[in-house]
DNA sequence: CGCGTTTACGTCGTTCGTAACGATA
DNA sequence: TATCGTTACGAACGACGTAAACGCG
C-alpha cells in the first residue's frame, strides 16, 4: 500500500472509473495506474473494482469503504504538505473558493484583492456553484473553502464561521409606483406583484418561499436567475419586482430603487465553511481574517485545527462591514456609500 | 513523503527519540530510519527534530504538528488494512484491551473466552492500566479498545458504549459484627470504620470520596490497592471493611460477607471506549457484542464507523447480565449463583 | 571505550514510461 | 476502427542492509 496507489484509487473514482482520464489528472501514464491498482488489489486481497471485460464498471462494496479511508489518508498527507509549505514560508499555492454568484460578485472581491496583494503568487480559483451543491461537495471532502449564506441555521458541514448578517431588499424600477413609497412594504403587497429572484427561491425550503407559505400568501415568481445582475436586468425590463441580497445593489444601480424587504423575510448570515480538520495555508487564513475581522485569531486557529468549536461572536451587519475597513470619512458621512436611496 | 517515512517518524517519537530503539520496533535498521527521516526533512523543507551533536533532543514545533497528522494518516492506513483483513475473512490478528484490573479479572473473562473460541488464532492482549491513564492513552491515539467504568458521566474520549450498570458492595469478614446486620448500612456507619478500597479512591474526584464529602463525613482509608483480590485479602486480615465492585465478589469468597453499599454511593456504568473513526476487526466487534448483547448491531456498526452516535439503550444491571447468557436453571434457581448471602 | 548517529557502498526490488497487444462497442 | 485496458520490456531510481567512521559522555 502506497500513497501513490491510494492517490490513483481516488483519481480513478473521481474520473468516473476512466483510468486513462485519471492518469492525466495525476500526471502519470495509464499503464502505471492500471498496474498499481492491480497491485493494491493483490495486497489487500480482494477486488476494488468490478470489471466487465476489461473496463471498470463500478467500485466493489469493499472498494467504497477503502475509498473513504483513502480520502481521509490523502487529506492528512495534504495537511502535512500544507503545514510544511506554511512552515517554509512558501508564498505560492492555490486557493479554491466555492461559493454562490452573489458572494463572488459582491462580497469577495475586496477580500480576494487584499489577499492577492499580499500573496501575488497565489492563484485564486473562484468556483461558483449552486447553493445546494456546495455543502454536498464539501461533505464529500472537497478541498475548498466555501462561502455560503443561510437564513439563521448553522450549516452542518465542517467548521462554519459566521462572517456577517444581511437582509434582502426589494428592487423596483425608478418609474415604478413603489419607488415613491416611503413606508415599508409588506409581504402581502409583494404577494400581489410578480417577483424576480434567485433560482434557489424555487426550492420549497427556500426562506423566501417559506415566508410566503407561513403567511398563507401565494408567491408569483415571474422568473428566477442564478445571479443578481440578471435579476436586475429583468427588473429594469419590467418583468417584475426584484428580491435580492442587499450586497448586490450598488452605486451603479442608480436607475433602480431599493426598499428594505418586509420584516417577515428573515435576516441571513453568510458563513465561511471549511472541512473539519484541514490545515489551511497562510493565505487562506489571511482571506478569512479579511472576511471576518471580528473573529479572534486564536479562536480561528483552534477551530481550523478542529480541536474546539468556539462560541463565535455575533457577526456584524453588512452595512457595518462596509463602513469598517477604511476611514469613516467623506463617503459614509455623505451617506452615499451606496448611492441608492433607501429607507432606514 | 512515504508511508514508511511517517511510520518511522512516529516510531522515533514513541521511542523517546531513540532511533536505534525505534528501528527495532519497526523491524528495520537504524541507518535506514536515520536516512529516511533526513530525507523527509529535506522534502518538507525544515527540521522535524532538534539535534544536539548527533543525537535527537526534541521534536521541533513544526515536527509536533506533522506528528499529529502523521498519526492520523497512519491510523487510516491501519483502517484500510483492518478493512481488508475483515474482507478477506482473515481470522488472525491482535486485540489489545486496555482496562482496569477489576474488569479484566471479573468481567472480561467470559467474553474474551467466547471470542477466542470463535477466533482461536487471535492473540488477545490484556493491558491493565490506571483508570486515569486509560483515557489519556486512548486520546493520544492508542490503538486499543478500552473498558472503563464511571459513576454516571459519559467518558469524553472516542465512542463510548455503555455495557452494564453495577453497584458497590461492602465486604466484611464473616466474623465481623456487620455480617449479622440485616438492614442496610449507611454512609455514616461506614465513616466510623477503616476502609479498604481501590487505589483510585485516593483521588479527590473519586465517586467514593465525593460521596463522603457531600455528606460532610470523614473517610478513613485504611489502605488501598489496585486490585480486588488484594482488597479481599486485607479485609480477611481484618485491616478494615472492603468497598468494591459487586462484580468482584464470587462464590470463592464464601468466607466474606457482602452487603449492598449505601444508597449515597452512586451506581456505576462500565463502558467500552474506542477511538473515533477506527475500523474494528471482526473479532473486536465479536467481543463487543458479547459484552453488550443489548446493543443493536446496526447501531454498533454506525457508531464504530463514526458517522452517528446513537442513543444507546439503558445498559442492564450486572446481575441481569450474569443471568442472561445461559439457562436460567439450577444455578440461579438456587439463588447461589453468587454464593455470598446478600441483602436484596 | 561504549553508545548512538551518520556516511559510504553495493545490491536488490520496484516503479515508471514506451510500445505492442487485446478486447469491446 | 476507435477507445480503453492489459501485458511486455528495459531503464532508472530508490530503499535497504552491511560495514565503517565519527562524536559525545
Amino acid at each position: 500500500m502506497t500513497l501513490n496507489q491510494l492517490r490513483y484509487l481516488v483519481a480513478i473514482a473521481d474520473s468516473g472509473l476512466n483510468i486513462t482520464l485519471a492518469a492525466e489528472h495525476v500526471h502519470a501514464t495509464q499503464p502505471g495506474l492500471s498496474r498499481q491498482i492491480k497491485q493494491l488489489e493483490g495486497e489487500l486481497g480482494f477486488l476494488l473494482f468490478t470489471r466487465k471485460g476489461r473496463s471498470l464498471t463500478s467500485l466493489t462494496q469493499a472498494g467504497e469503504h477503502v475509498l473513504v479511508h483513502a480520502r481521509r489518508l490523502l487529506d492528512e498527507a495534504g495537511n502535512i504538505r500544507a503545514l510544511a509549505a506554511n512552515q517554509r514560508g512558501e508564498r505560492k499555492g492555490r486557493l479554491t473558493l466555492i461559493t454562490t454568484h452573489t458572494q463572488a460578485r459582491y462580497v469577495l472581491p475586496r477580500a480576494v484583492a487584499a489577499t492577492r496583494r499580499e500573496y501575488p503568487a497565489v492563484s485564486i480559483r473562484l468556483q461558483p456553484s449552486e447553493e445546494s451543491e456546495i455543502l454536498a461537495h464539501l461533505a464529500r471532502g472537497g478541498d475548498e473553502l466555501a462561502i455560503i449564506s443561510t437564513s439563521g441555521a448553522v450549516p452542518d458541514a465542517g467548521v462554519a464561521i459566521p462572517l456577517f448578517r444581511w437582509r434582502r431588499v426589494v428592487l423596483v424600477p425608478s418609474a415604478h409606483r413603489l419607488a415613491r413609497r416611503t413606508r415599508s412594504i409588506s409581504l402581502r403587497e409583494l404577494s400581489a406583484v410578480p417577483l424576480v429572484s434567485y433560482e434557489s427561491s424555487r426550492r420549497p425550503e427556500s426562506s423566501l418561499r417559506r415566508a410566503f407559505d407561513a403567511a398563507g400568501l401565494p408567491m408569483q415568481l415571474a422568473m428566477t436567475a442564478h445571479d443578481a445582475d440578471l435579476i436586475k436586468t429583468y427588473v429594469r425590463a419590467g418583468l417584475g419586482i426584484g428580491i435580492l441580497a442587499e450586497m448586490a445593489v450598488s452605486a451603479a444601480d442608480a436607475d433602480l430603487y431599493a426598499l428594505p424587504a418586509p420584516g417577515a423575510l428573515p435576516e441571513c448570515i453568510t458563513w465561511a465553511v471549511l472541512p473539519r480538520g484541514r490545515v489551511l495555508r497562510d493565505f487562506a487564513l489571511r482571506l478569512l481574517r479579511e472576511l471576518a475581522p471580528q473573529i479572534d485569531a486564536a479562536d480561528l486557529h483552534r477551530a481550523v485545527a478542529g480541536n474546539a468549536e468556539p462560541a463565535w461572536p455575533e457577526p456584524p451587519a453588512w452595512v457595518d462591514l462596509q463602513r469598517e475597513p477604511a476611514q469613516p470619512s467623506v463617503r459614509t458621512a455623505t451617506g452615499r456609500r451606496k448611492s441608492l436611496q433607501r429607507h432606514q
